[in-house]
DNA sequence: AACTAACCCAACCGCCTCGTC
DNA sequence: CGACGAGGCGGTTGGGTTAGT
């Protein structure tokens, strides 16, 4: 196959997105759906190569997306889900709601690993499970994954993690996220929709810092909508923000 | 206050898979 | 069946942010 040729080569621009390059690209997804993602930059005028397009909105401006903090319980669905399937982010992504592959595996790499190897210095009984690990990145084809399917006497990370112990953990942590939740909540909830709905922000440097907006920070409960056919889960802030911008069918 | 190190995550790269012709 | 194109996936990295000195 003859790979496509770079995007600056084609005069195509790359890296962190402006605000008006996500808005253009919401307002057209949201107004005729994705379709090609080849064809669609040029249709919806942006400079921008189909697969950046694409993994912008699938990796972040993707309605159903919920952002902010994963939940203890998120986390070790994650080691679970690890444990079973192996490096297969999009699989775990899949049996997470509204998180994905890409964050996953970013929580993974940043947070998860960590905790696992410390976990492993405590827990002699996990020790397996970390070599399992070291041996399923240093081994691309996933044999030591399925292998841990098989194996019936392999040795489960985190036995301590029984089902009540677990709900009695999340505790602490799920309070602190509603405290968090509820700081956030009280700020200015019409900041981004300002930043759509305002000529405010014209430049790159106006883009309000993704990884601090306090929007982002919000996990939200979900509503639903059909468009384009299909049923549609948003965010209650996507919902409001579409709602007002007329885009839902 | 200034500097450095560590952390974090969005975005990119290149390969793979699947559907179509 | 093979070639091709498009989308998907996992690994990696660049640069911004935060913590530590």
């Amino acid at each position: 196959m003859v790979r496509a040729p770079c995007c600056e080569k084609m005069g195509l621009k790359k890296g962190p997105w402006t605000v008006e390059e996500d808005q253009i690209l919401i307002t057209y997804i949201s107004r005729h759906g994705h379709g090609n993602w080849r064809a669609l930059p040029k249709q919806a005028g942006l400079l921008r190569c189909g697969k950046s397009c694409r993994l912008r909105w699938t990796n972040y401006l993707r309605p159903d997306i919920k952002r902010g903090n994963f939940s203890r319980q998120e986390e070790e669905t994650i080691i679970m889900l690890h444990e079973m399937l192996g490096n297969r982010w999009s699989a775990i992504a899949a049996r997470l709601p509204g998180r994905t592959d890409n964050e996953i595996k970013n929580v993974w790499h940043t947070h998860l690993k960590k905790r696992l190897y410390k976990q492993n210095q405590t827990n002699p009984a996990a020790e397996h499970y970390a070599m399992d690990i070291a041996k399923s990145e240093s081994n691309p084809t996933g044999e030591s994954n399925s292998s841990k399917l098989e194996d019936q006497n392999y040795v489960h990370l985190s036995p301590q993690h029984s089902s009540s112990e677990f709900s009695s953990s999340t505790e602490f942590s799920d309070a602190n996220a509603d405290n968090h939740i509820n700081e956030n909540t009280n700020m200015d909830e019409n900041i981004w929709s300002q930043a759509f709905s305002t000529e405010d922000f014209k430049t790159n440097e106006d883009y309000p810092a993704i990884t601090t907006d306090p929007y982002f920070q919000v996990p939200s409960p979900m509503l639903s909508t059909t468009t384009y056919g299909s049923t549609v889960e948003y965010t209650d802030f996507w919902y409001k923000l579409l709602m007002e911008a007329g885009e839902l069918l």
